[in-house]
DNA sequence: TGACAAACATACCGGTTGGTAGGTATAACA
DNA sequence: TGTTATACCTACCAACCGGTATGTTTGTCA
């Protein structure tokens, strides 16, 4: 059983480690223009252990998003709100720590999620469907903490959760897209300021 | 001479067949995807005929940018714009009208503006700074209008037009992406109807 | 210790891509 | 009418891609 636990985590290491490679290249080279080749030589893996793990390159990409991008946006952007009492100035706190701890490297590569979805939805359903799962829990987290803001005080009534949530998620990626492609972090905080108003004008 | 002018009618008129036939395959497929085989059979057009005008299948991108979509961004969002005295005003049509017209397949291939952007930004210097040359013209555009609709009493006097500008276009551009991966009418005006809102609460 | 399977490693393949070399048709001009 | 340049056309190529077939190592269990 021990025994058993331990090739599993061996075996899950490796895995982790093409994962995380692959996570890296599709980042900045997007899914397509991302090449095994490169994320093996990146490595100390094989092409043989790739296609051990991973049956085609595309389920290696799907296996990206459910398990990488997802988590991340879940920890950045979701379990924080949820957290809070009050949902504005938690996001505030949000954007501003991450506006503080992102690099020029990350604002030129821009948010993954948004690459794949704009590079790959309108080819492949599969990556849409995956993207689309994560954009929805991202939505999802954000109208749970706006309800739970309106109950607490925090919130205006009459503002409608859900547009108010697409809306949020929209500029925070069309911030980024805007951000990335004048590789400028002014652009970025400058943009981010703009979303803390239009949230502070939710306020109750 | 009127014979030289008749050629160079004809000479561009090639030349916008294949400009045209780019657009779409770009549009659809992104630049990388884009095959020159397929913007050649979609079209009349010879591999040849296409090297003769374009150098590199990089320089055909490039001009798709600089004649194609600068062009749209300035007769569909600016000049409007430009033209009103009420640019709050002036922008709910626009966008009343942009959602009324666009079509299921408009929406699954997304801006092509932000397509691009997204994809070759980090790859390449040349588009990048070609299609930075786009959107700075698109937020100068609607900076202009909101000092002028400032100036007329529309908009509210304390409002950062140069911040508020980049959020418009971020939020737009955010919006045509995420119902772009949604493949859905509904998300895209939903979201419409928020940035609608935001904008009324500039209003003076 | 031997059998067997999981975990790699290597060499190779067919297909597609952007790009090129070299020929041809057409029309303007001297 | 001969010359020359523009505007194409066709056939081909090297490079790279994702994927596979086959071999080898490593560890487990009976």
């Amino acid at each position: 059983m021990s025994s058993t636990a331990r090739d599993t985590v061996q075996q899950l290491a490796t895995r982790q480690v093409i994962l995380e490679a692959a996570y890296e290249e599709i980042h900045a080279y997007g899914f397509q223009g991302a090449s095994l080749s490169k994320i093996l030589s990146s490595t100390n893996v094989t092409k043989g252990a790739l296609y051990h793990y991973f049956p085609t390159k595309l389920e290696l990409g799907y296996a990206v998003v459910d398990e990488i991008l997802s988590e991340h946006i879940q920890q950045t952007w979701v379990q924080p709100l949820l957290e809070a009492d009050d949902p504005i100035t938690a996001f505030k706190n949000i954007i501003m720590q991450t506006g503080n701890e992102i690099t020029e490297e990350d604002i030129q590569c821009g948010c993954p999620l948004n690459n794949l979805a704009q590079e790959m939805a309108p080819k492949d359903e599969g990556f849409r469907s995956r993207v689309e799962t994560v954009y929805r829990s991202w939505r999802k987290g954000i109208e749970k903490a706006l309800l739970k803001g309106q109950e607490n005080g925090f919130v205006k009534k009459d503002v409608n959760v859900i547009s108010v949530a697409t809306m949020i998620v929209a500029s925070l990626e069309g911030c980024m897209g805007l951000a990335k492609n004048a590789q400028s972090k002014k652009v970025l905080t400058q943009c981010g300021r703009s979303i803390v108003d239009y949230l502070e004008s939710l306020r109750a």
